[in-house]
Formats: structure tokens, C-alpha cells, sequence
RNA sequence: UCCGGUGUGGCGCAAUGGUAGCGCAAUCGGCUGUUAACCGAUGUGUUAGAGGUUCGAGUCCUCUCACCGGAGCCA
């Protein structure tokens, strides 16, 4: 007989099945048999298995909270309250036990208690389900792009170029630490494995730009690393980063890609997710799926950078951090302008130019740049994109401008020498569109393997 | 990295400088078509680590480590 996933029969009509799965809890009743509740992972719900002691004395004593079993049997209508199906034991064989001290005993474990056992932490109700909705949003993110006939590509993770202004980063090297191979004191990267230094990536998006000028439209979706030592409960050593990049389109374009895909993802989860989304909402927080709606059925606000900083300064609340024209807009700024002045996401663009990196278009008049951060109400900047400088004469005097080595990005400006053309892109954190999504608070609890400083476990 | 906080049975938390307790979980028993089950009994500790003050330190002081919240950096 084959296995049935629990998905696929919880709503489904009497028949013989056969389940196999993990027992979240075990409650005996002196009437002579047991409610087994199974989870396998397939859905939010578990499935109540009724089992005859006469049917499984033999294996009774290992039928314990954690262990892994299949149960053949009959699916029926339960005659309890909480589930439409039950299952009535056959047959129970026990793969694993589980003795006493498996430490996820049926009580609350706080996310911090799980974070140390990260192995075995998917099996609670909550990673089973922020692990699905995260599967979702992967594969809704692949729909959108290949929907509009975006090509899927694969940027580098081992690179020489450090895409300014994004982060320390992460150096790769097989060299012996204790003893590196030296020329006049100085460490010698020529015999280093790629024969010269190279580190992990932190932005696949000068390499995206590469592909944008000869495929048009591009995505990338993969790890990301940088060696900040960044400790907050948005941030990653490795995390994942989805980048579009696109020929021909201006930053406006930009902005309404950026926006389109927000809704896309939130009601492709919605529709798909909604059991676990139901669950986050009861458990985690009782405002996400409001807020989702919100965000799906609403234009986001759009305002440049001066624009914000005139709401600003005519505000009566008191910042910690000053407020004027030309410096970075603090967390402070971003959270009272989506939460308290226009309570739904906004895009502020139009960036001072000192303040972001040289690959962006200048606007005419060189104060600003053509820059635009999405601000998410509770979360923060999702997304962070430009329409990106094809000017090979302003591209150069920018690098010059901002103390970068031209002869290090000769590629990159090859691509403005050689049949340039106007084109923007954004970047948006996966962990951080999971963590929106489901009301986590901290973004170690949607990832499986969180690296942070200090932490590498599992 | 900065500011603030926390670190005590498996887990979540108490304890004026004076005998370390409670809840959950676990174990055993009772009861029950149960479902955050219920009732009773039982066991559970180098109080993060090192040093110091004191007759006496979980508590006060110094340092180290870890974690949490906020900030910075960013996605």
C-alpha cells in the first residue's frame, strides 16, 4: 500500500489509508485505546489517529511524543470535536522511537530555545509552517519573473569584484592562515587558488547587468553574503537575494515592477498558504493578514527623497536623529512615514547623491539620483533599486569621484562602451519579504540555518 | 560595533546579602471520544564562567562569554 500525505486525506472519503509521520502528542484513554496526533509536514494540520490497544501493544511503549510511525487503517469521520477525519489503527509500525528527553515535549518552546536546536525545530507548527510559506514565496517569485519572460540567472557566489558600498565582505581563500605564502612581508594572493583574491558575493547585480545587456530581462535568486557584524533582528551573514535587472526600463518602470511583484507574492501566498497564513495570524501576529490585504488592494505611496524630508521636518514628533537635506533617512524617519503619516508602503526615490553608490543615473542636475527604497510599515526597506548610469563619460567621472580604480571595472564599463542602454534593477531580501509575510520578529526563525556573527551551527 | 537588559532543574520564570521555589514537560497512578486534556504522587540544580568584597553571595563589585531588545550598516 502506498503512503497517503496527510495533505491529501485530511478532508477526504472513507477509505483504507496508510500515513507515516512524526507524534506530536499521544493521549491515552482508559477505555482501551490511544488519539495519536501525526504531522508529516505536508500541511498545517495534524491527523488524529485512534489506535486499539489490542492493536498495537506490542509497539505501545514506543509510541512516545517525537517518534516517527506509520499507521495503516481506515479513514473515517471523527467522532470528536477539531478535525472532519480520523484515522482508525490497523496497523502501527515504529521506524524511531523517541525517548524521554527529546526536547520538543508538547509545551510552548520559546524561538529562542529552538534557535539552539535547530535540527530539530522544523518540526513545530510554526517552522513546519514558515518553512511552507517560504517555499511558496521561492516559488512565486520564479512565476512572477517567468510569467514576463524574465531569464533565471545564476550570478557567481566566489567573485573578485566588490559591488561598492554593499558590505564587508567574506574572503575565500585555500591558503594556509598560520603560514601564507609571503613576497616582502606581504601576503602573496598570486598563489592563492584563483591566483589572486577573491571573496563571496554580496550583490550579483553588476554580473545581472552583464546578462540585462544582452537577454533584456533578468533575474537572479541566490545567497548573498556579508561580514558585517551587523547583530539585529533584520539581518544575515547569508541570506538570499532576488535581483531583477532590466534593459530599457527607466525608473519608473522600475518602481512599478517593484510593486507589482510585492502584490504578486503576498496574494500568491495567500491564496496558496492560506492554513499556515491563518495560523500566523492567530499565533504570531493578529494584524498580518489585515495588513497584507492592505497592501495588495492599495497604490503604494510614492515620494522623493525631498518630499520625504519636507513631511519630516514638518512633524511633530521628536527624532533622535536631525533631519535635513542630504542626509540618509534614519529607521526612526522610514517607520513614522509608513506607519504613522501614510500607514501602507512607500517608495521614497530621488536620493541625494552623495549618499549612494556610482553605478546610479544621475538625475539632470546632478543633485540627486535615480534611487528608490521600498519602506515596508513594521519591517523597513525590503527592496533597494536604481535605474542604473549607461553614460560612459558619467560613469567614469563618478568612479573617479568616489576614489574607485576604473582598470577593476573595466567590464563594467565595457558594457557602456559597447552598445549601452538605459536599464534598472532592484535587490529585495528574501528572509526579509518570509519575515513580513508571516510576522515573524526575528529573521533567524525564517531561514532553516540562520548564519550570523558568531553563529555558523548545524 | 554602540546603548540597555538577561543568564537559576529539560523548558518558562520566582527568590530583602541568611535553608534555592513555582508552573509546564517528564515518570508512576487515577479518570476520561480525547484534542493546550483533567486529578494525585514522584524525581529533577557546580544559580553561564573566572576572580573579588563579606561571618555568609543566585543577589554586591571586576572581567570574560552567550543570548535578547534598540541603534548603526544594509536587503
Amino acid at each position: 500500500m502506498t503512503r497517503t500525505k496527510i495533505k491529501d486525506l485530511i478532508h477526504g472519503e472513507e477509505r483504507e489509508v496508510l500515513v507515516k509521520g512524526w507524534v506530536k502528542t499521544r493521549r491515552d484513554s482508559k477505555g482501551g485505546f490511544s488519539f495519536l496526533q501525526i504531522n508529516d509536514g505536508s500541511c498545517f494540520a495534524d491527523i488524529q489517529v485512534v489506535a486499539e490497544h489490542s492493536r498495537y501493544a506490542s509497539v505501545e511503549k514506543q509510541v512516545t511524543t517525537g517518534s516517527c510511525v506509520s499507521v495503516r487503517g481506515k479513514l473515517v469521520a471523527s467522532e470528536g470535536k477539531g478535525q472532519s477525519r480520523e484515522i482508525q489503527a490497523a496497523e502501527i509500525h515504529v521506524y524511531g522511537s523517541s525517548p524521554v528527553d527529546y526536547p520538543l515535549q508538547k509545551k510552548r518552546h520559546s524561538f529562542e530555545f529552538l534557535r539552539e536546536i535547530a535540527h530539530l525545530r522544523p518540526r513545530t507548527n510554526t517552522f513546519g509552517a514558515v518553512m511552507r510559506v517560504r517555499n511558496r514565496l521561492a516559488f512565486s517569485i520564479h512565476r512572477f519573473f517567468q510569467a514576463r519572460g524574465f531569464i533565471y540567472l545564476n550570478t557567481p557566489i566566489v567573485t573578485t569584484s566588490d559591488c561598492e558600498g554593499a558590505g564587508k565582505m567574506f574572503q575565500v581563500t585555500t591558503m594556509d592562515m598560520s603560514n601564507p605564502p609571503r613576497v616582502n612581508g606581504e601576503i602573496d594572493f598570486s598563489r592563492d587558488f584563483f591566483g589572486e583574491k577573491t571573496f563571496l558575493t554580496v550583490s550579483g547585480q553588476l554580473e545581472g547587468e552583464i546578462y540585462a545587456m544582452a537577454l533584456a530581462e533578468i533575474y537572479t535568486f541566490g545567497p548573498t553574503f556579508r561580514a558585517e557584524n551587523s547583530n539585529t533582528s533584520r539581518h544575515l551573514s547569508e541570506f538570499w537575494m532576488v535581483e531583477p535587472e532590466m534593459a530599457f526600463y527607466d525608473l519608473d518602470e522600475d518602481m512599478d515592477l517593484a510593486e507589482k511583484f510585492i502584490k504578486f507574492l503576498l496574494s500568491d501566498v495567500m491564496e496558496h498558504c492560506a492554513e499556515d497564513m491563518e495560523f500566523f495570524n492567530t499565533r504570531i501576529d493578529t494584524t498580518i493578514l489585515a495588513t497584507m490585504k492592505n497592501i495588495i488592494d492599495n497604490q503604494f505611496e510614492r515620494l522623493t527623497y525631498t518630499d520625504a524630508i519636507h513631511q519630516l521636518q514638518k512633524s511633530p514628533e521628536a527624532f533622535t536623529y536631525p533631519v535635513e537635506w542630504g542626509s540618509a533617512l534614519q529607521a526612526e524617519h522610514e517607520r513614522y512615514l509608513s506607519e504613522k503619516v501614510f500607514k501602507k508602503p512607500i517608495i521614497v526615490f530621488n536620493y541625494p547623491e552623495p549618499i549612494k553608490p556610482f553605478y546610479m543615473k544621475l538625475n539632470d542636475g546632478g543633485e540627486t539620483v535615480l534611487a528608490m527604497d521600498v519602506l515596508l510599515p513594521n519591517l523597513g526597506e525590503i527592496i533597494g533599486g536604481s535605474q542604473r548610469e549607461e553614460n560612459y563619460e558619467m560613469l567614469l567621472q563618478r568612479m573617479r569621484d568616489k576614489n574607485l580604480n576604473p582598470e577593476e571595472y573595466w567590464w563594467y564599463l565595457d558594457l557602456r562602451k559597447f552598445g549601452s542602454a538605459p536599464h534598472s534593477g532592484f535587490g529585495l531580501g528574501f528572509e526579509r519579504l518570509v519575515q513580513f509575510v508571516t510576522g515573524m520578529g526575528n529573521i533567524r526563525d525564517v531561514i532553516p540555518f540562520p548564519r550570523t556573527p558568531k553563529h555558523a551551527k548545524f
